[in-house]
DNA sequence: ACTTAATCCGAGCAAATGCTCAGGTCTACT
DNA sequence: AGTAGACCTGAGCATTTGCTCGGATTAAGT
């Protein structure tokens, strides 16, 4: 495989043009799609140039007319997806709060909301997160986590509530990252034991117990 | 880049034959310590046979004298290294057994013992799980997670402990994804917030109460 | 109509990389 | 000493793949 440089990744994961024009929109947003679609089934290591050229239906040539090397492409596809799951799980954060029978009610909304955002990407984000190396220097990717912090933060405060423990910042990051991480878990991986109506419902019990 | 077969990773992932003679045992080990290496400070792209061969300080030949491909050589490597953190992890487990002020202090010795094994390695493994494909299908990846909760399960019945919940057994198993997932997190991806030691603390401060 | 820029095309180059193979060397055993 | 087999060597093949580049085609502006 050629690679651009020694260094191990590539900094330089931002497009190159934007396009101008509808057909030129039409040309990206093809290849965007046919990466994603790739890069699901096939893993990272599927994901060709040509091959994607080929499935976007448009010619290598166009590929490189909006995005400087192949790892800009992936990314970009990630990114787009990245960028509707923060809406979405803001979203249902949104709708969490308005809810009635606080705090239980409301996280258990949010949770299922967060597990349905990434079920539906879970073949992509699977391979997102497990193969494409420079997957956490893709702006969105770093976003997300900090965008789910501040939810957090902000969910904590809006129902006012405070965990039992010492700071209540550092335990809502530390109940934060065990809960998106027992559902990544879940959802990505798909342990045998565990139905996903069973680790919601414990999880939703653990939370409101902490809380 | 050559690959095998359009399959998308190789189950071809176990070695080819039993060094017999102490020299070729020697040169097995070379070769496994040459690729965790190179593994760690290039990545998974980084490696490629004749680096490794090179590192290792034998030719190429030999490196397929033993393994029938390059998978199974990382698969290898990253083997011998799972199969330490898993001793390891039994070991501090036994200890927290012993010791006096259960549940708590048995809990934050055997927190202290995983994160201070996979911290000795967290290159490697941070490479391990965020870029080899085929890293899951190590037998000894599948190993360690079943390891844990095996432990954790009979640490749960020794210590005479439940948690509130329906399924002792799920919600076992949900607590110890949780922390686990944290520790990897918190080791392998270092946050700039948290600490080491605020997080261990208040990560036995969780569990302590939930239990 | 004319010009300029945006967009698209795709054959093919340059480089990398996994792995083979024909033959050499060393060890164990009779 | 002789032999079988374990072990090692490394030049080079076969293939893949990222990407360039000269030129065609289409759209926008005047």
């Amino acid at each position: 495989m050629l690679r651009p440089s020694r260094q191990p990744y590539p900094h330089d994961l931002a497009p190159k043009k934007h396009p101008a024009q509808p057909r030129a929109k039409a040309t990206v947003r093809a290849v965007l799609d046919a990466t994603a679609r790739i890069l699901a089934r096939d893993g990272y290591d599927g994901v060709t140039t040509n091959h994607v050229a080929e499935a976007a239906g448009v010619s290598i040539g166009s590929l490189y007319e909006y995005f400087p090397n192949k790892q800009s492409i992936i990314a970009a596809a990630l990114a787009r997806e990245l960028r509707q799951i923060a809406d979405e799980v803001k979203g249902s954060m949104r709708t969490a709060l308005a809810l009635p029978d606080q705090p239980r009610g409301g996280i258990d909304h949010w949770m299922r909301g967060m597990m349905a955002s990434l079920d539906r990407r879970s073949r992509l984000l699977r391979v997102a997160m497990r193969e494409v190396p420079f997957f956490w220097d893709i702006p969105e990717a770093r976003n997300l986590s900090e965008t789910l912090q501040h939810i957090a933060q902000e969910g904590r405060r809006k129902s006012e509530r405070v965990l039992h423990f010492d700071d209540p910042e550092a335990d809502t990051y530390l109940l934060m990252t065990m809960c998106w991480a027992a559902i990544l878990q879940t959802v990505l991986y798909r342990p045998a034991h565990l139905s996903r109506e069973r680790l919601t419902r414990t999880l939703v019990d653990m939370v409101t117990k902490l809380l």
